[in-house]
DNA sequence: CATGAATGAGAGTTCATTCAT
DNA sequence: GATGAATGAACTCTCATTCAT
């Protein structure tokens, strides 16, 4: 596959995100995606099979994208409680973004495709996070930010309360400020005083 | 609509939830209805005109069936902590049934139907656990079980985490162990001394 | 068949008037009808087997109550001129009757059921007129009132003329000035002077 | 939709034609003319989306056939009343012309989509040959052929009492010879001598 | 590589008609 | 007589997928 097959691909990929983020996974066809492409039928069939296919990839593309590495951003003198609210505050971000969401279209592509944990971007996307908070948790106890007998499970509780937050938000609704009171308790039962937040 | 007509819907809906705990919701069609209940193609238009009607009046059906009310089957002399933990199980043990389980097309129900809170049954079983717990810890917080500073926050929280646990099921993965471990951590946060437990 | 079926059937041959008036005659269903009767639909096939047959004998039924003879209701002093432009008023009244019109469904009926001339009602009926209007001519000319010289070709014509603006007003629109103005023009070829008429 | 396309849009109108000659407008289903033109049934919607596109489109085609301008096919030292005879021998021959009549496909048409005058081909069908007749009767009338005193009534009045034969040709039965005489009466009332007939 | 016409399977839906009660 | 549940044929319409050009 030359150079100019590679672009048509990640031209394809694109446009197919804007279609699963507006029409979520099953609801999403080839037609759609040639159409939104402005490609021909059988052009598609050249590059991908299937809209399972194209849905990998586009959550692959994600994925490649997204790894700006967290971890990197972090000023110097950033404190751990401090790195733990940006990424919260990045999740709640992401949770109530509109226009850019493929929450709904990837449950759903994992509802009917359950992969090995290998193939799971989901399961890598979280583990990894699990990881950041848990060590996070970790460094703030150590220094005496936090107070955590359990990093791991709490670093699991926070994810496992996100992706709670997550699915209500497509499902029963969230508002901003609930999303915020839960992250202000979380940060209390870390043992973070009130008047260290703000 | 006589009383065999209501057996026979009653009949329809049973064989309906089978399908859409097989398939979940998108991938039913009245098709497939048709053929799980032996009945004719147009005989089913009599009784529902689409998935989407059938699916709501299974979730209606479960509902009724689901509200044994909790409380009342409490023991007389159970504490805050054990009718929690009793809960907690319950949740945990229909997270884990393979068999009977509606989560995935519920989910995929409401994604794309997401109405108004009144028509929610999803929001509504949810509020309503809400409540129960945060009841509960209320309770408990008086008569010293636990200890807790903002029951409200404390009992969504616990919600919002057992949604997280409820989907993480359905798209990571989540083991039995793990489940266990979070309610352990979620117990120990509410000031349950592990002497207190097993 | 009893006093109290006879009554049942006309009750049906009433409502199914209804029907066909509001939407022609290919468009009704047995079950319009059924449920316009209310009653079962089982019940209807002990009455009648098809559209067909309902339609034909609302168009029966209606032509026992038009019949109620028109050359009957004629004033004693009338003239010839009174008569047909009575009779003209009539048929204008009927092709803007808008509540009241089986036009279109009778000639979809006859579209696709062109039965001997002795079941054509339509011809019956259009035959009947083209007597009545022939005797009238006939008598207006002897008496001086019209000029003609073939009162059955001036019968047919006027006929045809009704016909051709019955289905334009179904079609292709007409106005009541342009309907009035065809019926001035035909009194005037009969020879009618202007001043007779008002 | 290159050249090919347009060849085989033109193709399926053509076929399309022959089943609404031969089952009128109502009954004609897309199975119908995908049946007809050996085609699958997929492939029918890729050039039209219903069956009353299709018909609108073959009447489209049938104008542009028909506008083979009249007037232009006259004879140079054809008279008013050569040309007037001429037409409605034309009209005479549409009526009884057996195997390619679209009259009773139109009428069903017309009655259940009664468009804007704009759209109206019947109207604008029906309009247009009442102005050629009034001109004819016009001209007619000012070299001494005709004796009319309104062209434009008498125009309208040929054309409604054309329409009137050309639906009673499909409902109640017109033989050849009750039209011919139609024709000889209407020209006898515009003063055409019988001499200068035939 | 790329096109887009063509196919045919299959989902949704409606109705005339029957038949046990 | 009367009911209305049940059937199955028929129709509309949409898609994934193929293939000649």
């Amino acid at each position: 596959m030359g150079e100019k097959s590679i672009q048509k691909k990640k031209f394809i990929l694109e446009k197919a995100r804007d279609v699963f983020i507006e029409k979520g996974y099953k609801n999403v066809t080839m037609k759609d995606i040639v159409e939104a492409c402005d490609i021909s039928r059988g052009g598609l069939y050249l590059y991908f099979e299937s809209t399972a296919q194209i849905f990998l990839e586009v959550l692959h593309a994600e994925e490649a994208k997204g790894s700006d590495d967290f971890m990197d951003h972090i000023a110097e003198d950033a404190t751990a409680a401090d790195i733990l609210l940006l990424f919260l505050q990045e999740q709640k971000a992401e949770i109530f973004r509109k226009k850019d969401n493929l929450t709904v279209a990837t449950y759903e592509y994992y509802f009917e495709n359950k992969p090995t944990k290998k193939d799971n971007i989901l399961k890598k996307r979280f583990d990894s996070s699990v990881r950041i908070i848990e060590k996070l948790v970790e460094i703030g106890t150590e220094n005496g930010e936090f107070y955590c007998e359990s990093p791991a499970e709490a670093a699991l509780n926070i994810m496992y309360l996100l992706e709670g937050m997550k699915i209500s938000a497509q499902t029963i609704g969230l508002t901003n400020e609930a999303m915020d009171r839960q992250i202000l308790y979380l940060l209390t039962m870390l043992g973070v005083g009130e008047e260290e937040m703000e």
